[in-house]
DNA sequence: GCACAGCCAAAGAGGGTTTC
DNA sequence: GAAACCCTCTTTGGCTGTGC
């Protein structure tokens, strides 16, 4: 964690001490003091003690609910979410979908052995900004993006690893210091390099994508007029999210449809007779990759991808979709 | 000596904030 | 709402180190 990542877990927790009268506090034990991303907090009171493992969010907002939320549950212990502010709004879908949270005005949720306290409407308190890592930046995210869609290709050297990803020398450089750093990738000398902790370098990636690399990438939405995305994706243009989904799973019927661009957005929206609506189902991305993923499913997005934009959607189907598709076209090569 | 890989400093671009 | 300012991020280009 960043010193400033360290400074909201504080706040939150004597926020949570003063709002619940617990005994809220960090596990020293537990990595607070490291670089590890999380960290155990206890809460004890007069019923007993409760250890939660926390999980810090510089920015939670309605669109990387759902990837935050999937990282959460996804811990092997009870997890908790901190965040700097939880409004009355994601605290009522964060308290829906189960999630314990914390934030630094002392609002909070957690239903858990002996505890069941509910806070929320508490006012916002002045809050540091959280420094992001530089690795978890929108040019670092591509090249984080390379290296989950190609492992080996953290051995490569930076040019490569700049040409597939679309950055430049100094981003790879300064990406793989972070990286480094943080412990997801090491050095090991004449051996190369390997990526570590690489399911937890996905998890926090699928975060970091909804909420600082997606919304650059957004080239517009639209309506069709015509419905037929099935049949669709090729060497411009990828299709990604729940259209994708739809055809890996035969789980889903894609409300919105979304596509990655190779080529130009208006010779896409010409050939697919598109027409410009802001709140349109169909909405066209950049592909940001320069590489092509080895999978059979050359039409689409990489598995990654997909799998990013479920979770960005926040809906509970497409969050379950998210997670079958981890566990066929994911999991199996980072295990 | 040459080619390649990695590192680093400086400059430019872009986005956010403040002021009028 | 527009302009000015500031800060952060990214790229560029050159330097150094290493291997052949």
């Amino acid at each position: 964690m960043t010193e400033k990542e360290k400074n909201l877990v504080s706040q939150a927790i004597a926020a949570a001490s003063q709002s619940t009268g617990l005994d809220v506090a960090v596990d020293q034990s537990s990595g607070l003091a490291t670089e590890r991303m999380d960290c155990i907090i206890t809460m004890r009171g007069q019923s007993g003690e409760v250890r939660l493992t926390a999980e810090v969010v510089r920015n939670l907002t309605t669109s990387n609910l759902g990837p935050v939320a999937a990282k959460v549950k996804n811990l092997r212990t009870t997890g908790l979410l901190i965040a700097p502010y939880v409004n009355r709004n994601l605290a009522e879908n964060l308290k829906g979908m189960g999630i314990p949270f914390m934030d630094s005005s002392g609002n909070l949720f957690i239903n858990v052995q002996p505890y069941f306290i509910y806070v929320v409407g508490q006012k916002r308190v002045e809050e540091a900004s959280i420094a992001q890592g530089s690795a978890f930046n929108p040019m670092g995210l591509k090249v984080i993006f390379t290296l989950l869609c190609m492992p080996v290709r953290v051995s490569s050297v930076y040019r490569d690893i700049a040409e597939d990803s679309g950055v430049s020398l100094g981003t790879v450089a300064n990406t793989l210091a972070a990286l480094e750093r943080s412990g997801f990738v090491v050095d090991k000398g004449d051996r190369g390099r390997i990526l570590e902790r690489v399911e937890e370098l996905l998890r926090r990636w699928v975060v970091e994508y909804a909420e600082r690399l997606r919304p650059k990438l957004l080239l517009g939405r639209f309506s069709p007029v015509e419905h037929s995305w099935r049949g669709m994706g090729g060497p411009t243009h990828f299709l990604g999210g729940e259209t994708a989904a739809a055809l890996l799973t035969d789980h889903l019927k894609p409300a919105v449809q979304t596509f990655y661009l190779k080529g130009e957005l208006k010779d896409f929206a010409i050939a697919n007779r598109l027409k410009k609506d802001p709140q349109g189902p169909v909405e066209c991305l950049k592909a940001f990759w320069r590489f092509k993923y080895p999978w059979e499913h050359g039409h689409m997005a990489p598995p990654l991808i997909i799998y990013a934009d479920l979770l960005a959607s926040g809906d509970p189907r497409n969050i379950e979709t998210a997670e079958t598709i981890h566990e066929r076209f994911l999991a199996p090569y980072y295990t």
